[in-house]
Formats: structure tokens, sequence, C-alpha cells
DNA sequence: ATATCGCTGTGAAACGTATAACAGCGTTCT
DNA sequence: AGAACGCTGTTATACGTTTCACAGCGATAT
């Protein structure tokens, strides 16, 4: 879980997911304050808004090239535009939706104009009343037609947001139609070949954290937080 | 996000954030287990359906008070009663949900007859058309109202499923209205003190997360995995 | 009855990550 | 002009977590 984790490979470097995950984190960040009119930025002010240590954030940012200057700080939207030299594909990637429940229209809400980079095009169910259809602009097909689909469309990620028990089955369904990379929502850990990258979101046991961690002592916290 | 994490003191030890989700996990595939008739199961058993190493998962269970048999491994029913003795609260525990949008009602299905333990006992928003009802038989209110609420029905942990800009009004509303731990879905950090627990689910950070890693050499595993 | 086997629990080592500490350097102030 | 300041990039240290390695032991087989 913290350990053999995915790397990226960079010049002879490799970067860990912390840090790709803060690096994305902070790109969102600086697109807001480059929305918002900021110019420049110091470490500390960019690692308040990012819950980190401003030291973590500098270090995070030796993976970028891009120095920022000790009086104004970094400038914004150069430092936003360094990072997406880093973690950006050439071209846009196309990701498959499959579960057309209330959580996988949800999570159409995350792509309305966010991140031209990544377009859901194309979402699947087997649920006769949501197949062959439009929503939110984009086509759904039934569960079977995904093989063709995903070939057709060049889809190398996929988003899985189905009952537990069909989860295992519609993942081996995705990597043999040529997914490389998935987010899954299903409590189940999946079991996939080791080149297939798999990330899970398990709601029911984060909820189940945070109830647990409702009783408890403070969190340590360096001295000095009032 | 590794280090600084949140603690609970057992005895004389302090079991770590990564422990309890483990822990979490393994109780419900153990729950599982049982339900299909599974009597006992091994170390290495286990930790294949938990994706973890057998070694891990034998050191994590060192923080439960029960020692499996070499010859027959652990007894699946006592393990997950001993699992739950570590981790369960006295009395059940009342949860708050704001923000019934589409992610908010996918939220109730992880609740339905799961984890009695836990239970959604009331739902905020702000739109008109969606407050003072019942949803999912779990009645709703505007979010001025959470004080009276939350006061009432002694809860201490809440949901947070809103757009990102109201994300941080709505969290001070709800500590200063009692709530000791939040699950926050909103794509913002939330600054709040530090006796507060939050959790972030970031759904659009692990998006992208995912389909940069779908592009990436095999993750570096141990010799002898075909 | 004894030896063998395979699993558990756990001390010790290895690894990865975050924190601390500091040198370097524009800029500003005196 | 010179000194002082505050921020950056980076090296060194401390910390936490995972993996390795093995002693102990109940059950089974010989």
């Amino acid at each position: 879980m913290t350990t053999n984790q995915a790397r990226r490979t960079v010049g002879r470097k490799t970067v860990s997911e912390l840090v790709v995950v803060r690096l994305i984190l902070y790109r969102r960040i600086l697109r807001d304050l480059a929305f918002s009119g900021t110019r420049y930025v110091f470490s500390h002010q960019l690692a308040v808004l990012a819950d980190v240590t401003p030291e973590q954030l500098r270090r995070d940012l030796m993976n970028v090239r891009y120095e920022g200057s000790p009086t104004r700080g970094y400038e914004v939207v150069i430092l936003e535009e360094r990072i997406g030299a880093f973690l950006d594909p050439a071209t846009t990637q196309s990701v498959a939706l499959v579960g057309v429940g209330n959580l996988g229209r949800a999570l159409f809400a995350y792509f309305l104009g966010r991140r031209p980079l990544l377009q859901i095009v194309a979402a699947f169910d087997i649920d006769p009343a949501k197949v062959d259809r439009m929503i939110n602009g984009c086509p759904s097909y039934h569960i079977s037609e995904a093989r063709t689909v995903m070939r057709d469309k060049g889809i190398n990620v996929a988003v899985i947001a189905v009952p537990a028990a069909a989860a295992q089955s519609v993942a081996d369904t995705l990597v043999e139609a040529g997914v490389r990379s998935l987010l899954n929502f299903a409590d189940v850990r999946l079991r996939l070949p080791p080149d297939v990258y798999v990330e899970h979101i398990d709601i029911g046991v984060t909820l189940e954290k945070v109830a647990f961690f409702a009783r408890r002592q403070a969190t340590a916290k360096p001295p000095g937080s009032p």
C-alpha cells in the first residue's frame, strides 16, 4: 500500500505514486489561483492550500524543471504549465465508465470542462433501460460490446462503478478488451495481471475509518499549532 | 499523508491509520467468508483476498487479541468478532450526509443493512426541492438547521458531498455544530481545527492518477511473479 | 514414539518517506 | 555600498512501515 507502488521514470530518476498525487493536486490549485488572478505564490502559501509542509512541496517540485525566485516565489501560470508538462500525456486520453447508477452519473460531473485531456467517451451497463442512449452527451452500450467499443475508440482507462458482485467479472472483461488502468469503486479487491494498474476507492471502508477516528485523541501535530 | 496520521491508543501501544484501514478491510472479507460458510482461513488466503502480503496480515492481527492455530489457521467468525471488538464503538454512531446530489444518493447504498453500527440519520441540502422530505427513509433538512439537528440526534460524523465552492463553509458549519470527524468528497482541501479528523476522497485527483499510470512500465514486483 | 511438515507470531533488517537543517542568493533597508 | 532578510533548492537525518528470517508448535505421518 505504501511500498510496491507504481513509479514513473523521468530521466534517470523514479517518482513515487505519492509525489504524483501531490503534483496533480498542486496543479489544480495553481489553476484555481491563476483563474483568480494570482501571479506569484510562495511555497508556504501553496503548502497551506494543499495541506502539506512547505519542505515537502519544494521537494516535490524538484521533479519538475522549474525554479522559483527567492523573492517572488513561483510564477503561477509557469509552474502550472511545468507540472502539466510532467504529468500530461501527449494526446487526449479516453475513459470508459462502467455502471450507470447514481455513482456513475455523479462521476460525469467531474469531467464537465475540467480536464480537457481526459474524456469519458463511452458508458456501459447491463440494464437494457440504460443502454443505447446518450448520458451527459456520452453514448452508452451494453457491456457485451466492450471489446469492440474499446478498440474503436482507443480506450485504455476505465472506471468501475458496479455492484461488488459484478466487479471482478467486469474488470476481467475490460482488461481483456485492452484496458491498462482501472479505478474501482466496488468494495472488492480486484485480482488482475500485474501490468494492469488498479486504484481502489473503497467508500465503505473509508467511512468506517472516519467513524472510527471520530472518537480519538487529537492528531499529533508539531508544536506551535494553536 | 503517511506521517502525521491519526492513531488509536490501545493498551500502551499506538496503531497507525493504515493498520486500521486494513483491519476494516479484513473484517469485511471475513464477514463475506462467514456468510459463504467458510470456517477456517489461513493468513495467505486472507492475504490474497485483501491484496496484502501474509506477513503484513499477521502483523496487523497482532493488534487484535486472538491467535490462530498453526494447523487450522484462523477461525473465521471468531477473528471477525475479535476485530470488531477492536474497531467497533460501544454504541451505534449517527452520521449526517450533506449534499443530496447524485453522489449523495449513491452513498445511501453503502448503508443498506451493511453496517448496523453506522447509520445515516439526517441529510442536508440548500435546494428547497430536496429539503423537508424523506430520502431512503432518512429525513432531509435545510443546512441552516444543522446545529439543532446535530445536537438532537447526537451526530458527530458527517459526509460532505457538495460542490467545491461550498465545501469549506459547510465544513465550518458542521464543526461548529459539534462534528468531530468528516469525510469530504469535494475537491478542496479543508482547513479545520487540528482536533477534527478529516478524510478526503478526491475523485478528480484519483482519476488523473489512474490515467497517468495507464502509460507506465509494469509495477516493480518481487522476482518470481509470472 | 518420534520425525516431519507447514503455519503462526515476532524480533531484526531494509526500505521509503517526511522532517530538519543549511548554503546560496536576489532584494530591500540602512 | 554593505548588511540583513526571507525564500528557494538540496543534503542529511529521523521516522514509520514493510519485508525478511526464524523460533515455536500442534497435527499428522512414519
